[in-house]
DNA sequence: TAGATTGTTAATCGATTAACAATC
DNA sequence: TAGATTGTTAATCGATTAACAATC
């Protein structure tokens, strides 16, 4: 297997996408694949999708093509869904609501610990069986705790400094969900920055580009 | 200016991070900025910068650089975020709702005209001052009002027939937030599908990649 | 004018695609 | 064995970076 340091950004962005591929392909029944009926099916060449695969070390078998359920694991594993990763929330307004009780953290490799708000009325709730504590004790919780990454969704100007503190005292990964970025690569840390805003701006262009042309 | 039609989808995904960067500039009062500079703020190279611009025709002046507002409001009509763009939000369950209440629509060019939900208790509220329908009167509504795009905040398994549905009704993109990928490459329309699920993944890679290296 | 910085061409780098030998 | 399909190398393509003449 390639030293996995040297596996390019562009390569891994895709491993997701083959995972839910994977996944869905699973609960269809279907048992084995060929790169080529998967390259159709995912809008891809199958040659990309053999190199790839290849990075970390080919799993599949000449003639035949790739068994789904070991796929399936092999990417599990380059991705570390199994390690059994923890993480917390931070800031339970609307955004943060919507996480915690519709989407699916395990899934995705984490188990969400925990809540936090600054709200007293929000304070002792458990939304979807997610206890929310004060934000006063966050980050003492992270200190004994150590949950390895933290999901901010917390008003943007909060961001940058409870980034920081975060990575103080001990966190080793952010979920940005606040709209100002944030980089840590200078720290080790990696932050995932979600920006609704881009997505929708690109549609913007997107849609005008099929009007015109 | 270049054709828009042959700008690669690199350039145009850099575009709202330019954008944004350039709001951030304007808001803090700076009136111009180099190549050199701004490369440095976003982590890009000058060249890339200026590369980019020159795809839509150079707005900078040698020996000064590039003028702010004028930068601001070039990359704003490359965007057609003055458009007057129209969406409707299809599910308000907690992300539709979190949408509604905290997304600032205009800031990406498009007004929000109305959301739609089959729940009853729900039809009628108007959170965030946005009037919720009943899913019942969606086509029609599409059909008489013709928005531009719909923002699709539906359990997954809704997701692929309302799509096709809503663009026999005239729907010229989608914001698809279901889960579910959505392509309609095919009939010309532009879906842009955000997978919070692979953003997370792709974090959870990278914590285990800082953890191990 | 001299200094600064763009616009633009050329060089480099990396990613994707094509081809084919290896092998199940 | 023959057919299929991978793993892998080589060729192509595109994107990024470097360099520099143009010009404000």
């Amino acid at each position: 297997m390639a030293n996995r340091k040297d596996i390019s950004r562009a390569v891994i962005q895709r491993i997701p996408r083959y995972y839910r591929h994977i996944c869905d392909l699973q609960v269809e029944g279907v048992q084995r694949i060929s790169s080529r009926a998967l390259a159709e099916r995912m809008g891809l060449t199958a040659s990309q999708i053999r190199q790839d695969f290849n990075c970390f070390g080919g799993f599949g078998q000449q003639g035949y093509g790739y068994n789904v359920a070991k796929l399936k694991e092999e990417l599990a594993d380059i991705l570390g869904i199994d390690r059994g990763r923890t993480a917390v929330l931070v800031g339970v307004g609307n955004i943060g609501r919507a996480l915690i009780k519709n989407f699916r953290f395990g899934a995705s490799g984490f188990r969400l610990l925990c809540a936090f708000d600054v709200d007293k009325t929000v304070i002792g709730t458990e939304p979807g069986g997610v206890t929310v504590r004060d934000t006063a004790e966050l980050y003492d919780y992270v200190s004994r705790h150590q949950p390895d990454i933290a999901v901010l969704t917390v008003p943007r100007g909060l961001a940058p400094e409870m980034a920081r503190t975060l990575v103080a005292h001990g966190i080793k990964g952010l979920w940005n969900f606040t709209g100002e970025d944030i980089h840590l690569e200078g720290l080790g840390i990696p932050v995932e920055n979600v920006h609704f805003s881009d997505s929708l701006m690109t549609l913007c262009y997107r849609v005008d580009q099929a009007d015109e042309g």
